[in-house]
DNA sequence: AAGATTGTTAAATATTTATTTAATAATCTT
DNA sequence: AAGATTATTAAATAAATATTTAACAATCTT
């Protein structure tokens, strides 16, 4: 009797397993240590965890735990939760992949956009500079123009960008594509 | 007279040095090598390229310069060039970043959400089994349920993943998010 | 077809990144 | 406040990744 319990128990750990794995192999996209990746595959199927939870759960060392549960804390997978009268602290993973997707990629995106249009800026009067001056043989003015116009043509995708981070942080992005509850 | 000139042409240099820093640094987010990095973002001011003048531009070698390439090949980040008259091989850039940017992520995302799909049938099949199973004791039931329907939620991300990615490569997206040309 | 040029693969090296052990700091309990 | 527990930082080690040099394969020209 208490066997083929144990063996339904089992059945559930492998099952679980499965997910988890595959959740960790997948999240080097979200440029997360393995260890990482590991632990908040883990913590996915947990209520709560607390840094010995985790360390005896996935045998790795404390520190490495610490770090990797402030990287996931940074893109918002994991967050911290109050429990009275525990004196460790214990983190809860994000389990909704709609507020993960949002937090990782628009951040992501926010400082490609930034990076990039600021370059593209100073970039940009640079080569107004030399267009306007006197100095630049018509070659140079010519080919400082085209650099100047490839340079505007990217903008527009910076922009597009930008639209589409406003849309997600918004939920606006839904009325267009709804989540499908159902199959 | 040719000192100006030539002062102008270092100012368009920099200009772009500006650019390719950025983009370069920015690139890591597209999980390629610095060597790949700095080498599409240079190659975004060229026309095309050989192995040779990569190496040349970037100093470094040309095994380094053929591995890169190959690398922004597969994420369609670059392309091969046919030139009549030229035994060596030429790339050019994409320099089209939305389409770079279709590639890349509906790729990501497919393998995402093909990888973890999988895991979750096969995971869900296996719960069901515990669940019917009449050796599992009320408890173990519950926690295979619980489970289950935390999976099921789930898949409406993967969904909305899949339909995002379908209205990327279909380029219905930019009926809602239309590209703005001007500022 | 032979020789020369170009590109790729393989092995070795260098560099970076991840992880652990050891030490320190912070926090809590009595 | 002292002692104990927990978490973090720093230094050292281990592991993975990127890059180079050297060898090989493929391709083109004559």
């Amino acid at each position: 009797m208490s066997e083929s319990a144990d063996k339904s128990r089992k059945k559930i750990e492998e099952a679980k397993d499965k997910v988890i794995g595959a959740i960790a192999e997948t999240m080097d996209l979200y440029g997360v240590t393995p260890a990482a990746a590991n632990l908040y595959a883990t913590m996915y199927f947990k209520d709560q965890m607390t840094l010995d939870e985790m360390r005896e759960e996935l045998e790795m060392s404390k520190p490495s735990m610490s770090t990797s549960v402030r990287k996931l804390q940074e893109i918002d997978m994991v967050k911290k939760t109050y429990t009275r009268g525990s004196r460790k602290h214990t983190y809860a993973a994000e389990k909704n992949f709609f507020r993960s997707f949002m937090v990782f990629y628009c951040q992501m995106w926010e400082r490609e956009v930034n990076t990039n249009l600021e370059a593209i800026e100073e970039a940009q009067e640079d080569l107004i500079n030399v267009i306007k001056d006197s100095a630049s043989t018509p070659d140079v003015v010519a080919d400082a123009k085209k650099y100047y116009d490839q340079l505007e043509e990217s903008k527009t995708y910076y922009r597009w960008l930008e639209d589409l981070v406003a849309s997600i942080r918004s939920g606006k992005i839904f009325e267009y594509l709804p989540k499908r509850e159902q199959d």
